[in-house]
RNA sequence: GGCUCGUUGGUGAAAUGGUUAACACAUUGCCCUCUCAAGGCAACAUUCAUGGGUUCAAAUCCCAUACGAGUCACCA
């Protein structure tokens, strides 16, 4: 019996030839340089900050070159796979606007090298590893879970390499015909790759963001094919895959590096042009005083749901991500502040080699700024977008005072040095909640500074807002009405004046303020007063003594 | 244990043999000021994991040690 004998008893049904699916699938027609680049999640679980720091490095490097991003869904563990994990990653492809040229969801195909979902693409694999078995690169292994537990252990004790390789390849050298009989006597068995490589000869590869390293050769018999439901497994998908579907960078975690000896081996023995592997660094996370790899389940920050709930702008999200990922994109942002992400020259030599420990308040920085640059109606439009969808309370309450939530939005905002005190959407109502009426059915704590006593505060509000608030002045004389005012009653208009003899009034034009503040809002820390007071008008100023006078 | 990579301030980091180790975030202080925010100005690594070596000169090159990370599945 000859090789081809058993290929064709282990695939029967498979006709097609790789030369069919190079003529299926040919190079792609691209100018110069152009990137073809994917990405490749696996549906075992929710996409969390490292999958979405990968897609946006994809994206950019696609968009820059002029060249194609596509979306591949590996779902050849189809034991580990999670319900809602595929939905989850388009929704926030779509979220965040960085969705693929081709990929295949619910049912559409878009783009001409799919299917793009591995477990459809079965028949592919299969071609390719009949071929390796005909050619004597791959053979059935019916080494038993019980065998290879064995092997490992007397290896672990015997301080040997692990792996299946040399002596422990046990099936390597069974005839065609003893593999043969095996099959047909209903055994179970994988396919594994035969390797020809030698652990003691070294050979060199050159990683884009790590520049050039040594790996002694692979010399393991990994598996290519599952048994049971005859899917390839990651290393031989990724080989059959990025190839056919013309691949020219691969993006792609630190995890796979040491896979990197077998994917050349792989490659190599297919006479394949390897694609260029850009390795990225983990997202780490400290815990205590550890650091650790970011975990879905301990860091609620790992999950891309962590950012949308919390209201963070998506541009925001996208320039922290960079900002890990490149060392120069800050530098590139500062000079460009108002360029797209992914104009920006992504140079995977400027990637951190080990791990990145992801910023929150970097984040909140970077979306600070953001949020202070957007327009007073911008923002209220995304704060309510947000609210409607986590908040439903909050989204009652601004909806209802969009106007003047608009005018509070907009207070120092939209001049050369707007405020920043937003990082997200989540955080609006806690500092502005005391603009609306309803949200003062709650339990009220003022906090007064150095004014105090009751009489005094009620004094002084009485005064002003029958005597000397007017809506029509402008804030100099609003302002100027107040330091009349407050010297009036016994304090000191000038700062200066007031901190060189502070026991000589009854407090400072500051105090004063700071009454009619927090009588107001309750707080001590508010924006610019005379826009609130504006905002307010003088029905609800006075509503807002009543509530004091009972309330106090 | 084998293989591979890494180790610069609280964080992200620059500097790729040559003056006082960029910059950003965070923190602290001061100024401005009706509070806050913003803004302005300062402070913050006597030192680049440790020990050797090469050199006129090293965070940068070499070696060793320590520590950390990844990987060694019919998981990706």
């Amino acid at each position: 019996m000859t090789n081809k004998e058993l290929a064709n008893l282990i695939f029967p049904n498979i006709t097609k030839t790789i030369e069919d699916y190079e003529k299926l699938y040919p190079e792609r027609n691209l100018k110069e340089g152009a990137k073809i680049v994917r990405f490749a999640p696996s549906p075992t679980g929710f996409m969390h900050i490292g999958n979405f720091m990968s897609a946006i490095i994809n994206y950019v490097l696609a968009k820059t070159s002029g060249g194609v991003f596509y979306l591949r869904n590996e779902d050849t563990d189809q034991a580990r796979t999670v319900d809602g994990a595929v939905d989850f990653i388009y929704h926030v492809l779509n979220y965040y606007e960085i969705m693929p040229q081709e990929y295949e969801y619910q049912d559409k195909i878009v783009g001409e090298y799919g299917p793009y979902i591995q477990s459809e693409r079965i028949e592919i694999y299969h071609t390719f590893v009949k071929y390796l078995i005909e050619i004597g690169r791959a053979y059935p292994c019916f080494l038993t879970k019980e065998e290879l537990d064995e092997i490992r252990e007397y290896q672990t004790k015997s301080k040997k390499r692990i792996g299946i390789y040399g002596k422990y390849a046990k099936c390597r050298d069974l005839s065609p015909e003893e593999a043969a009989k095996r099959i047909k006597a209903g055994e179970k068995f994988v396919i594994r790759f035969k390797s020809m490589g030698d652990f003691n000869k070294k050979f060199v590869f050159e990683d884009l963001t790590q520049g050039k390293i040594e790996f002694p050769e692979n010399d393991l018999d990994v598996p290519i094919m599952k048994s049971g439901d005859l899917l390839p497994t990651y290393h031989f998908a990724h080989l059959v895959d990025d190839h056919l579907m013309r691949t020219t960078h691969v993006v792609r975690g630190n995890e796979w590096m040491s896979s990197v000896p077998l994917h050349y081996e792989l490659f190599k023995t297919f006479g394949f042009k390897m694609p260029k592997y850009i390795h990225t660094s983990l997202i780490l996370k400290k815990d205590g005083d550890t650091i650790r790899k970011i975990s879905k389940r301990k860091d609620p920050e790992a999950l891309m749901f962590y950012y949308e709930e919390k209201g963070y702008p998506t541009l925001a999200v996208i320039d922290a991500v960079l900002t890990i990922a490149n060392s120069n994109f800050e530098e590139w942002r500062t000079n460009n502040p108002d360029k797209s992400f992914y104009e920006f020259p992504f140079s995977p030599k400027k990637m951190s080699v080990s791990g990145a420990l992801f910023d929150l308040d970097k984040l909140d920085n970077i979306s600070k700024n953001y949020i202070s640059k957007m327009s007073a109606v911008d923002l209220y439009q995304n704060y309510e977008a947000w609210a409607l969808k986590y908040n439903k309370e909050v989204y009652d309450i601004i909806s209802n005072y969009k106007e003047d939530t608009i005018k509070f939005l907009n207070i120092e905002r939209e001049g050369k040095k707007p405020r920043k005190d937003y990082a997200n959407y989540a955080g609006i109502f806690d500092k502005s909640w005391y603009m609306y009426d309803e949200a003062w059915n709650k339990e009220i704590n003022y906090n007064f500074g150095k004014v105090k006593e009751k009489e005094e505060i009620i004094k002084i509000m009485e005064e002003y807002l029958n005597n000397y608030y007017d809506e029509k002045d402008s804030q100099d004389e609003w302002f100027n009405k107040i330091k009349e005012l407050c010297v009036k009653m016994g304090y000191q208009d000038n700062m200066k004046l007031y901190k060189e003899n502070p026991d000589n009034y009854k407090g400072s034009v500051a105090d004063f303020t700071t009454v009619m503040r927090v009588v107001l809002t309750t707080l001590d820390m508010t924006p610019n007063l005379y826009d609130i007071m504006q905002i307010l008008g003088k029905d609800r100023m006075f509503k807002r003594l009543e509530i004091f006078k009972e309330k106090y």
